[in-house]
DNA sequence: GAGCAGTATATGCACAGACAAATATTTCTC
DNA sequence: GAGAAATATTTGTCTGTGCATATACTGCTC
């Protein structure tokens, strides 16, 4: 029994990464054609959600599945597209907040279609 | 509805996303103690499995989940290592076997309840 | 059997990401 | 209020991965 259990947690492992693997690739691959990389779609869309005045880069990496240091340069690709806008805080002046610009609410608006119909395909 | 569907689906892939990064670290952090990345324990799994023989790379790289050229470079360290060696097959010799080495088995069995384990805590 | 398309593997290159350290600022403590 | 601990962000460095390419070999076609 204790290995009937076993083996299915690693046939169960094995499947999450199958998907995992299939899915982002499919992604990387209906992105690239917006000029976007999985994790830049993802950090807009976080963006997208918040309101006016954005996001701090600190809950921002918390909500992604990136370290902060990655997450630092995902937000500078995206401010050298002119995606995104960095914008020191006043109260705290450590803290950055992210805001989406209207080209990145639009970039995003693009790519969503294909983004979306990924997810259908390969999770429906 | 339609919207309703498609926030589930969006809610579902990040949910996978989360789940692959949790057990993905915690399989890193679990397996550098045993001096194996996650790419190094899958294919040395993999061949574990195998009959005496072992198995061609191309096959290999057709089970896992990597791109031809990194499993070539995971074989190389693993080589390198000790725990698997190449041998050249004699009908084609365009093709390569991988065999695990009994100190890549001893490692692999090592390694084994670190990685059920991790599985355990994260999927059970 | 000479040449050519197809297959198997390894390598050059470029890039994204993680970890650790550097920098800047706040908050706590005395 | 001065210094120390804590927090937020960026950057240096290294590693693993994918794509395209190079190399080697097979099998087909003429």
């Amino acid at each position: 029994m204790g290995t009937i259990a076993e083996t299915d947690l690693v046939e169960t492992w094995h499947q999450v990464l199958d998907r995992h693997t299939r899915v982002m690739g499919a992604l990387e691959h209906a992105l690239a054609e917006h000029q976007l990389g999985v994790s830049e779609y993802e950090v807009l869309e976080a963006l997208a959600d918040e309101s006016e005045h954005g996001c701090r880069m600190h809950d921002l990496a918390g909500s992604s599945h990136l370290s902060q240091s990655a997450l630092s340069r995902v937000v500078g690709r995206l401010e050298n597209d002119g995606l995104v806008q960095r914008t020191m805080c006043a109260n705290d002046r450590r803290g950055i907040y992210a805001n989406i610009t209207d080209q990145g609410r639009a970039r995003l608006e693009a790519a969503r279609p294909a983004h979306r119909a990924v997810l259908e395909r390969e999770l429906g």
